[in-house]
DNA sequence: TTGTACGCGTTATCAA
DNA sequence: TTGATAACGCGTACAA
């Protein structure tokens, strides 16, 4: 009683064993057609229409097991924001055109979940590793470098591992927005920072303090307030600098959720902009060139940077792996709008 | 000469087969005590000492190829917008709690994409599929299903399939929200509507169109304008629309994207919301929560369509198989904003 | 070029 | 509870 029936719901599909039988060739004739080699073409034939009557499908994870590569590609951010967003949707078109998908994970800034994600990447055997730096991984993720898992850090840095990166000059386009405040006659300039565990964060801190001291204006501690990289936190970072005795007349927010949360603030308190005060901030999202006058902001190439991931990553897929960690910056655009005006 | 290096650049890394070696157990030993069953102490023990020493990960795909499970449910969109990256936000939270992650696949709306997707996860063997639906895929789908592998379409439905849904309320609330519009005295209400392949887009439109029928409103067909969900069509319709000799009081857009072309296209020619013109949008993204005086909308229940597929993927991987497909519609509510007004 | 047979790392079965 | 061993589906030497 043999069992043909290919409606009903077998758990278990045709393999690369039944596709032999049927098109009467052997196993290995089959591997070779489904790896693209040469094979006749009355087998070939054959095959195909084998293929076609049993629904075969190939089983990934069986091929993986010998050749130690899965084309998936383990994707790991703290959140799918905007700025992640776009990021993903870049990385992955141009990761789809190398024939791979990514495995995305998202620890929303818990160190638990960073390491469960770590251990699930491992276990999965994802071909090489993107993520957005977290300070506390140092380990974890240095053991799946030893485990020859590439992986390339971009937005945050962490020092020290083995890893390839791909960042932006936070530095210098945070100096050359805040520098241009400075041109417009502002000296109290403001700053939400994002958090001090993140390599950018402390960056565009340093940025925006290098263009001060570069123009002789003398840093105010009290201009500088901690934000959280979120709407919440730029809302209360921009409360607490507008009811300092000194107010700022220019505000420069290390990231655009902050940057939401200052306007938010400055709408539900009457101050305008750019008119009481004037607003820059760090990322261009599409809220900024609408928003009325538009915001000036500093872009990141988001486009380039996964391009840049991409290309790494498949040279360390196909070259004989070793070789240096690369190291990229990416250069960032400024856009000028409304939000920052001259003051007398 | 035993090789007991680990520092070194060794592809393949310690198996099952090492640690119990190490160990002194059976392999089925270890086995049973990765996959959390009792195990003897002083052998737990020693297994953990072993696994430590190697520095063993375990092999998901070789897990996988004897027990049809890969812990991966595939995600298919279209792009990832502001609404699919907080819909994947959610999603990767609860399903991330299962034990599992997402498989994404950004397929840009081009359909050889969506087919390469969907042999990609079939290949994979994905546990399960999310995807939000699009009417080419008929056939491929329905394929998937006849290997068992479940599917739960979302936002956009593919009608005749065998597959679990979760929906939003889009009659309906399109209805609520422009009969709303009536209520406030408009009677020439334009629609900016999706794409017609879509069965939100189509839901929407009816439910604008009953909203006014029911009001007995004669429907004007110059009044509804065929967007394609994003900014650059929602801008072009609203041009179209503005130029009718017989301009709408109100305009709703189906969808966010297209509302914010609108909008920039009303800046553009000075046109006030909603001063000028009311704007109503289903969606409901941050940008409208502070765009001037707040753009009224439809807010989706994100949050729940995520948890409710997870739900349900949940149960398909659980449950004996088979069972009936559940559709589940969830509600949406209307946040009334600044930009419509009472006319007279 | 094709066929055979073994190995990949894990789970599942079954007897002890 | 444990140990021994047969699958699982595929890739790949090796011999033909």
């Amino acid at each position: 009683m043999q069992q043909t029936d290919q409606t009903a719901g077998r758990r278990r599909g045709a393999t690369i064993i039944d596709v032999a039988k049927v098109a009467n060739v052997a196993v290995g004739t089959v591997s070779r057609y489904l790896n693209g080699q040469t094979i006749r073409r009355s087998n070939r034939e054959q095959i195909e229409q084998a293929i076609q009557d049993l629904g075969y499908r190939r089983n990934a994870a069986a091929a993986s097991i010998r050749t130690d590569l899965t084309h998936m590609i383990g994707f790991l951010v703290p959140t799918f924001d905007e700025f992640h967003a776009r990021m993903l949707e870049h990385l992955a078109h141009s990761v789809r055109q190398t024939g791979r998908a990514l495995l995305t994970y998202c620890h929303g800034g818990d160190p638990r979940v960073v390491a469960e994600a770590l251990d699930f990447f491992a276990a999965q055997r994802v071909d090489a590793l993107v993520m957005d730096g977290t300070a506390e991984v140092y380990d974890r993720v240095d053991d799946l470098i030893h485990h020859d898992i590439p992986i390339i850090f971009y937005n945050n840095d962490v020092r020290g591992l083995a890893a390839d990166r791909v960042m932006v000059e936070n530095h210098r386009a945070s100096h050359r927005i805040v520098s241009h405040l400075i041109d417009l006659g502002h000296t109290r300039i403001g700053i939400l920072t994002g958090d001090p565990r993140n390599s950018s964060g402390i960056e565009r801190l340093e940025g925006y303090e290098q263009a001060l001291r570069d123009r002789g204006i003398a840093i105010d501690p009290a201009l500088a307030v901690r934000g959280n990289w979120r709407m919440d936190g730029g809302y209360q970072a921009t409360k607490r600098l507008m009811s300092l005795e000194d107010q700022p007349t220019a505000i420069f927010s290390a990231n655009y959720g902050m940057a939401i949360g200052a306007l938010s603030w400055l709408k539900e308190n009457g101050r305008h902009v750019p008119e009481d005060i004037s607003l820059a901030s760090f990322d261009d999202v599409a809220i900024f060139r609408l928003y009325e006058a538009g915001i000036t902001a500093v872009a990141q190439p988001v486009a380039s940077v996964a391009e840049t991931i991409t290309d790494i990553l498949v040279e360390r897929l196909t070259e004989p792996s070793g070789g240096a960690t690369r190291s990229v910056v990416l250069e960032c655009d400024i856009i000028l709008r409304g939000s920052t005006r001259r003051i007398t």
